[in-house]
DNA sequence: TAGGAAGTCTAACAACGTTAGGAGTTGCGA
DNA sequence: TCGCAACTCCTAACGTTGTTAGACTTCCTA
């Protein structure tokens, strides 16, 4: 039976492209064009169709999450070459806030509370890694023991978090909100080395 | 004419009556149950008198993040009597992200982006003003030249900021969130104190 | 070829923010 | 005291939102 087969893929189609639409209206019109109605509509569907592909809209935003920190781990490999792992850690920190610059609209989404928490952790949980693998190999190279690791990570996740949201304020901006991501970063390590050599 | 001023007095009293039940409505039952039928139903009102003390439903919510500042504030003024000017600013770290575990659906609101960015930052100028003065008190103490006091105050109140916020998660929790604020503040200071002895 | 499954649409529901229009009350001047 | 004006408040409605029910069509299987 090849039909059903091409009525899956079929499918799954419509659904990534339900996907894409959302997160097309989402970047360039922000969270508030973002209705079921105008999903459909852009995809050439009503609007119930798209319950078939998601529970609820919260569903459909969940998914959107997801695919943003995949853009965003996709922004952070070419950073993995870098062969001084101060130096990555430093420059993913850029990128990080670069991408909350570059997609705001999205960026909120997924650090908002309009999505359940549990997704969102869920959806975090590649770019954490990332964080702890980083961190870990910091530690090692420069011989500072980290008495949490767990905390550090979580330290640096949160500084970054709010140093990006920072930059979305238009008092701030982007690329000075890179600039105090840089230098918080760079005083938070300083600061366990010389908690370590102390 | 003495009874344009009871007038004028019982319309302020039913302005502050409406933003305490919002407050009341958004504290215990978070910001989905924060209607404007709700709000005027539990002032014993129809909604259409809302909108004779509010623009629109942004509006009081903007107040209710002024509101949620002034709280905050309120929550910092006891700490003003610790002598030691590094114990103040750590201790109103604590306090800082002690109040957003105790307000989260308010911190939510007085932080995400359900109201206006402008009407935000306002509210928020008496808290960066305590934020900065404690900054240069501190500076001047401990005879550390900060190159630039405002992206040091930027980059503090990001920090808070993100630790606070991860706080609201589960995984997280607020004594631990207080505990890791307590721990990236200590990093930061030492991070720039050790910038200027180098 | 008959019948059931799958896909899709229109229509509707409840709830939301918001506005228009009309009652009812209050207070001042003639 | 009467009537006019202002104020206060409510009912009713509009448009939009997320979401669901039910009917109609299409397509594959038996």
């Amino acid at each position: 039976m090849p039909h059903t087969t091409r009525r899956a893929r079929e499918r799954a189609e419509t659904r990534e492209r339900i996907v894409e639409a959302a997160l097309h209206v989402l970047e360039t019109e922000g969270p508030s064009a973002l209705t079921v109605r105008r999903i459909a509509n852009d995809v050439e569907y009503s609007a119930p169709v798209v319950y078939q592909h998601f529970a609820n809209k919260g569903a459909l935003m969940a998914e959107l999450v997801a695919h943003g920190h995949h853009l965003m781990l996709a922004g952070f490999a070419h950073v993995a070459e870098e062969p001084d792992v101060e130096r990555r850690l430093t420059r993913t920190a850029s990128e990080y806030v670069r991408f909350a610059g570059d997609h705001p609209h999205l960026y909120a989404l997924m650090n908002g509370t309009a999505v359940d928490a549990e997704a969102r952790r869920h959806a975090a949980e590649a770019a954490i890694a990332l964080l702890r693998e980083l961190l870990t190999a910091w530690s090692a190279t420069h011989a500072v023991p980290l008495p949490d690791l767990d905390e550090a990570c979580e330290i640096i996740w949160g500084t970054l978090y709010g140093i990006a949201s920072l930059g979305q304020l238009d008092t701030v901006g982007n690329e000075r909100a890179r600039r105090l991501a840089q230098q918080a970063l760079q005083a938070l390590l300083l600061g366990w080395r010389a908690e370590a050599g102390a």
